[in-house]
DNA sequence: CGACCATTTGATATGGATCAAGCGATGTGG
DNA sequence: CCACATCGCTTGATCCATATCAAATGGTCG
């Protein structure tokens, strides 16, 4: 089992290694689920765990909790660029800064990497270098998915958003949310006010049920799918 | 010299090897600039080069002309993802089918080659393996720029695009556009109306010069980068 | 209990879409 | 060579979805 550190590692400040980072077997660990590399960092709910422009020296991947990767414009409007999940990996860049600053939505166990490691090991087993590639390839997927989200009416945005966190958490009965409106607001493109409007009026339609401001029901899927493309 | 196929290449259909396609020396080749592998087929203006999940057999590169890859949505709207001009590498995916459709702005010469061929080789080369990675993580970096843009307004927008393009053609007075007031709008999630509007609101400002509806002079730079992010 | 923060709900404003018409360049046939 | 159709673009008038401004509600924690 990966070994865990309790400290709360302060923001913007590169994860200290602890103890047990065992001899890296493989680096492609680090995308499969019995990984035996890297160290586990806990991170305040809020907290930052890298920000805009910073050196990209670790590659992440979530234990635990929930994070979210967004970006300030000028005029102090935030879009968020996605919301990873455990099992998501993170932070990857080709390029020496992280793009993007990312942070912890709730309490979050993340899996620390360092990326020389990882690219070395690139160099030496194809099958990580691929492995490299396919994650910047998925990413590249969802960035275009949720571009193309951005130029629907506000009732797709969140259908699509519903159904897509639906399908992510694999729960059966009710989505539990783990960030704001104003975090799927930033999202979406759209005003935390246009979100609660358009999911009371999804609850008024019977296409969802909202027990709790964070716990959804999905009551009517094919409502929120024809909404789709 | 790369030797140039005259049959302009009926739309969807694979492109045919033509006689010339020399010993492939490296496929990194593929991205660099003198290149020795794969056919060069020319596209007349508006054919298809290929489908949305048209299977992703060819990578290709923009010799001359300009292509722009969309998809259209069930609704009938067609967003445009991206335009490449000469030097720009499309069509690269990871699955096996293409994500988006291709076609030739203006009548095109591109290259093309096989994506086995350059899997091979990054199997064998970790330059050319990296630089699959890194041709991946510029088109996320494109597209993260693009989706930015579309939370913007449509001054920004336009504005954004005009600094983007005359970045890249990299000619010293006027932005010869190749392509229509429709697909500049598709690309920014407007419509033609609207992108019409903002730039003879330009040009009143005197931001720009309009002699001809595709050919644009920046008079002010800078205003139009005040109106950026 | 009371303060605080997230969320919802309400009233109004507005940027861009839509609908519609005009204009200029290019090409075609008589 | 000119009348006329066509196409891409611009301009005008109106409408509507979502933003904005503002207030009420509800849940959480000291």
């Amino acid at each position: 089992m990966v070994q865990k550190t309790h400290s709360t590692a302060p923001a913007t400040q590169p994860p200290v290694e602890t103890g047990s980072c065992e001899a890296p077997r493989s680096a492609l660990s680090m995308f499969g689920t019995e990984t035996h590399m890297g160290a586990t960092i806990f991170y305040d709910q809020n907290s930052e765990i890298y920000g805009e422009n910073e050196p990209a020296d670790y590659v992440y991947k979530v234990l635990s909790g929930t994070v979210r990767t967004y970006k300030v414009l000028n005029d102090g409007r935030r879009q968020v660029g996605a919301f990873y999940l455990p099992g998501d990996v993170f932070g990857l860049e080709i390029g020496d800064e992280h793009t993007f600053s990312a942070e912890a939505i709730t309490d979050s166990s993340i899996l620390v990497v360092k990326r020389s490691t990882i690219i070395a090991q690139a160099s030496r087993d194809n099958s990580v270098a691929r492995e490299l590639w396919a994650a910047t390839a998925r990413e590249l997927r969802r960035t275009q998915d949720h571009l193309l989200l951005l130029i629907k009416n506000a009732q797709e945005r969140v259908a699509a958003f519903l159904l897509e966190m639906a399908d992510r958490s694999h729960s059966a009965g009710a989505i539990e949310l783990p960030m704001s409106r104003q975090d799927i607001a930033d999202y979406l493109g759209l005003t935390i006010e246009t979100v609660s409007r358009t999911l009371t009026h999804f609850e008024t339609a019977a296409a969802i049920e909202l027990p709790r401001s964070r716990r959804i029901v999905l009551r009517n899927r094919s409502a929120l799918h024809k909404l789709n493309a």
